[in-house]
RNA sequence: CGGGGUGUAGUGAAUCGGUAUCACGCUUCGUUCGGGACGAAGAGACACCGGGUUCAAUUCCCGGCACCCCGACCA
């Protein structure tokens, strides 16, 4: 991509209310834009990374189950059937100017928050049996849910990216089985994502379906919402909601701050019994379908990731969800080399992005900087009068030079 | 949803009872060209909305709305 061509390109001045790193640089990076709080636009960068990460749970998840795509609009009576209509207090409800609701409580549409209300019907259409199960099936959608406080910048919006995964099981031992391989599927994309050595898995509330906990993902981060309790001697994680609260045993805890970019349930019959969905069993009983959920908040992530890598100058992407892999840098007689090295790096399927602007040194090397691909590459008078082009990783401070035919091999 | 704060050009700020200043950004011309270059000339603001006080309100007062922070909340 070539960034005289973008309509968005990075800014100097810091945004006014940008009280966390993440929301600085991604606002400073042209990664995403605030329309109202809580709510942002994808600009071409973010939306690259986004999709970055989206992938790296859908092939994991790939493994494990099927995708679909759910719709956002959710019918009222599946709602009213679960008892969540009135109890979730950050459900959207949606009122068509044209279709006036019958008093003010009521709507036409629930604006989806999750989608246990579509999945468990779809299931039971496709009537399973125990031949069928288990099954789980996953998709990667917006969602909404109206948090009284919006904050962070896009660590905690109202709308905001989300994979959830629902599992279906002839019993509660299938589900626990299928559960331990969902958190182990789950560990694998932290680990991709560059999150796996700061990211534990925390014991929680199960929330209202069950007496078990919960498990989040929670990745070690100081301006994370959660406080977590790490037992130093069995390596547990405990989320402060569900700490013990033996003051004498607190030196065994460590203590820190963490962002939850993860959290699977076990649903046990709940939303079966709701929607009335038994599966046959071998012997030709009916039986109540045992279900699982499992939520990764994708967009957080992104501003996790920032969160964890950057420096004064700016983002240091992993290179697995870098918007790309390299910033070309070129001057104004050193376009045409520069192009040449573009096209064959684009060629040789390297996501570059090329800055080919008229504009002074200094601004190029502080934009790539805060833009944070993993690797730069400077086509100068210089560089090439020492012998090629100049390569330095955002992560490092040494530079080196190497010849021209080298850089496709290097990258 | 309680408490607090802030609304002035695209962005960030200054001003102050007499219709608004600066920086960045933007446009044009020229000079520059390896760490946010320089000169010159321009464009861009109903001072969030509504009401009140006043000869006069961007400024003071009241109400609303929006955004931010602290707390509560987070299936």
């Amino acid at each position: 991509m070539r960034m005289s061509q973008l309509a968005f390109t990075p800014v100097k001045t810091t945004p006014k209310d940008a009280d966390t790193v993440s929301h600085r640089l991604l606002v400073q990076g042209a990664f995403v834009d605030q329309v109202m709080a809580g709510v942002y636009t994808f600009l071409p960068f973010g939306l690259r990374v986004l999709a970055k990460i989206e992938n790296i749970v859908r092939e994991e998840m790939d493994k494990i189950g099927n995708e679909i795509l759910m719709p956002t609009l959710e019918p009222v009576e599946n709602w009213k059937l679960t008892g969540r209509f009135e109890k979730v207090d950050v459900l959207m409800k949606a009122v068509p100017a044209n279709q006036a609701a019958k008093d003010k409580h009521d709507a036409e549409y629930v604006i989806g928050p999750t989608h246990e209300e579509i999945v468990t019907p779809l299931v039971k259409k496709f009537n399973f049996s125990y031949k069928n199960l288990p099954r789980a099936i996953y998709q990667i959608q917006t969602k909404f849910r109206n948090e009284p406080r919006a904050k962070g910048g896009i660590m905690r919006t109202r709308e905001f990216r989300m994979k959830d995964m629902y599992s279906f099981h002839t019993d509660e031992a299938d589900l626990k089985r299928f559960y331990e391989v969902a958190k182990d599927a789950y560990v694998t994309i932290y680990r991709r994502l560059g999150l796996g050595s700061d990211t534990y898995i925390t014991l929680a509330s199960g929330g209202d379906f069950t007496k078990d906990y919960s498990h989040e993902f929670q990745t070690k981060c100081g301006s994370g919402e959660d406080t977590i309790y790490l037992n130093k001697e069995t390596g547990i994680a405990y989320n402060k909601e569900v700490a013990p609260a033996d003051a004498g045993e607190k030196d065994k805890y460590e203590e820190f701050k963490a962002s939850e970019v993860g959290n699977i349930f076990t649903l046990g019959t709940k939303f079966a019994d709701d929607f009335d969905y038994k599966y046959t069993d071998a012997d030709g009983t009916l039986r109540p379908v045992w279900m699982g959920c499992y939520g990764i908040g994708t967009s957080r992530l992104l501003g996790v990731i920032v969160e964890k890598f950057n420096d004064e100058r700016g983002i240091i992407w992993p290179e697995a969800v870098a918007p790309f892999k390299v910033s070309l840098i070129s001057f104004e007689t050193t376009g045409e080399k520069a192009k040449d090295i573009y096209e064959s790096l684009t060629a040789a399927g390297v996501e570059v992005l090329w800055d080919d602007r008229d504009l002074s040194a200094g601004v190029k090397f502080a934009d790539a900087d805060l833009i944070g691909n993993p690797y730069r590459l400077i086509v100068s008078e210089k560089s090439l009068s020492s012998g090629g082009v100049e390569l330095k990783r955002r992560d490092e401070e040494k530079s080196e030079i190497i010849p021209l035919d080298e850089i496709v091999k290097r990258l």
